[in-house]
DNA sequence: ATGTGC
């Protein structure tokens, strides 16, 4: 259970945000995107001093931050964001995450709620059997041999276009066009494209999911329109990332990021933070090889964009491509990427580590597509499998004070095992239900690890970011049918 | 998150 936090510092600066001053070997202020009722109940001590941890790294800039979905992880807290300065910074494979470009995409339709109100246990059937999941997940009919592996770390979702899951079109709605630039095959190990081999296309376990839901609710009714979502539309939510591909590259950086710490001076107050000067060549490898596993997610997630809209017209008998099923977006929430951002009126080139934070672009960017320029990136914000996701909009805020990042989801609330505890006796799928969610998971425990209760509320998570002008929100999808690994 | 763990 998260504990109302007092053993730490810190002092509000407004109604969206707190701040933790410097102290100690604090390079830099911390500060946390959070209302009094989430510092309550919600922002735990460990991720606050998390946020601390990382505010001592050599290079960072300006801030610690942590988005109000926060909570503790492995080194760096699930929703930091840190920026560090190309010269003096470092780069963590802990401030990324072990999954690699874990990651959202959405796919909006022509479907109406009517349409599909009837068949739901036909699509969620349909999704079920084209969507290998669980632990372990693998494919029966892709495995790729080196130099195809090759391809897809290059290549990202581009080569998934290529050898025919998508359209062309599907890419130009991705962050980076789904394809990290600097990706070096050689920085990765046997091991971790052994493990990649057979998992291109599959969902994985825990908060990974498939998710059939309806837009109830529009907040911001251009920017919904220029991202194809009306009200009472059926969209499609996939989250998922780089599967043992990615958890292996983490997994083989680690002893070397921490060697190559302790040889460059740095002291770490906690050995979790294992890290590399930009600059050097762990920090450039490391950097290489986390592009290699982002694009091996992006393939990933346009692979099973695929099968959802086969899924899809299978279970509704449809010809294919007349359902309307276009990407939305498609975001990464752990990855760190090297960005210029406008710092103290100055633009900087940055490393900045997202880890479970969105990239927010506000409108005008020139990274934007050209459909969204106008109105901004859509940050894809699910909720727990019982209650609302939410789509948001990038804005100003965001690129002044976050390294234009918003928060990635609800947060954690519980553990894993405190979730399992809380669920013994209960049925969690029956609890659904009653709410109109149907679900189908691939693990026995996952239901119980996953369940509402666990999770802080995403309306209020999204309500922090609106009010702090960092991402305006611009539709509240209900969930109807999900899929779990 | 992860062929769950020194």
């Amino acid at each position: 259970m998260a504990e109302p936090n007092r053993t730490l510092r810190w002092e509000r600066r407004d109604e969206s945000r707190v701040v933790i001053p410097r102290h100690g070997a604090m390079r830099v202020d911390g500060l946390v995107y959070a209302t009094e009722s989430l510092m309550a109940q919600g922002v735990d001590a460990a991720a606050l001093g998390q946020v601390v941890a990382v505010a001592t790294l050599p290079g960072i800039v300006t801030h610690s931050l942590a988005m109000p979905d926060i909570h503790w992880g492995y080194g760096f807290p699930i929703g930091g964001v840190a920026a560090f300065d190309m010269d003096e910074g470092i780069v963590s494979p802990g401030g990324v995450g072990f999954d690699i470009n874990c990651g959202v995409r959405m796919l909006r339709s022509n479907l109406t709620l009517e349409d599909v109100s009837n068949r739901l246990d036909d699509l969620l059937a349909a999704l079920f059997a084209a969507v290998p999941a669980g632990l372990g997940s693998h494919q029966r009919d892709i495995r790729l041999d080196r130099d195809r592996m090759r391809a897809v770390a290059r290549e990202g979702a581009g080569w998934a276009v290529r050898q025919g899951f998508g359209s062309p079109s599907d890419l130009d709605v991705q962050e980076d066009r789904g394809r990290i630039a600097d990706a070096d095959f050689d920085a990765v190990s046997d091991k971790a494209i052994e493990r990649g081999r057979d998992q291109l296309g599959t969902l994985g376990s825990g908060n990974h999911f498939v998710e059939v839901g309806v837009v109830d609710r529009i907040d911001e009714p251009a920017a919904a329109a220029a991202f194809g979502l009306f009200e009472g539309g059926i969209v499609v939510t996939l989250h998922t990332g780089s599967r043992g591909f990615g958890h292996q590259v983490c997994t083989d950086f680690l002893p070397w990021m921490d060697r190559a710490a302790r040889q460059a001076g740095i002291t770490l107050p906690d050995r979790q933070l294992a890290c590399a000067p930009l600059r050097s060549g762990e920090g450039r490898a490391y950097l290489a090889a986390m592009a290699c596993a982002a694009n091996f997610a992006f393939a990933n997630r346009q692979v099973l964009s695929h099968r959802v809209r086969q899924a899809f017209e299978a279970a509704l008998r449809e010809s294919p491509g007349h359902l309307g099923m276009a990407v939305v977006y498609d975001v990464a929430h752990n990855i760190a990427k090297v960005e210029t951002h406008t710092v103290d009126g100055r633009s900087r080139r940055v490393c900045v580590h997202r880890k479970g934070a969105t990239r927010a672009l506000a409108a005008g960017h020139p990274d934007l597509p050209a459909p969204y320029r106008a109105v901004g990136q859509p940050v894809l914000v699910p909720g727990d499998m019982g209650r609302p996701s939410f789509v948001l909009v990038g804005m100003p805020g965001a690129a002044r004070d976050t390294f234009a990042s918003a928060c990635h989801g609800a947060g954690r609330m519980l553990s894993r095992s405190a979730a399992i505890r809380s669920a013994r006796g209960r049925d969690i799928r029956d609890e659904l239900a009653r709410r109109g969610v149907r679900v189908r998971a691939a693990g026995h425990e996952t239901l119980a690890e996953e369940m509402p209760d666990a999770y802080k509320d995403a309306g209020e998570v999204v309500d922090v970011m609106h009010r702090a002008g960092v991402a305006a929100r611009v539709a509240r999808i209900r969930p109807l049918a999900v899929v779990k690994g």
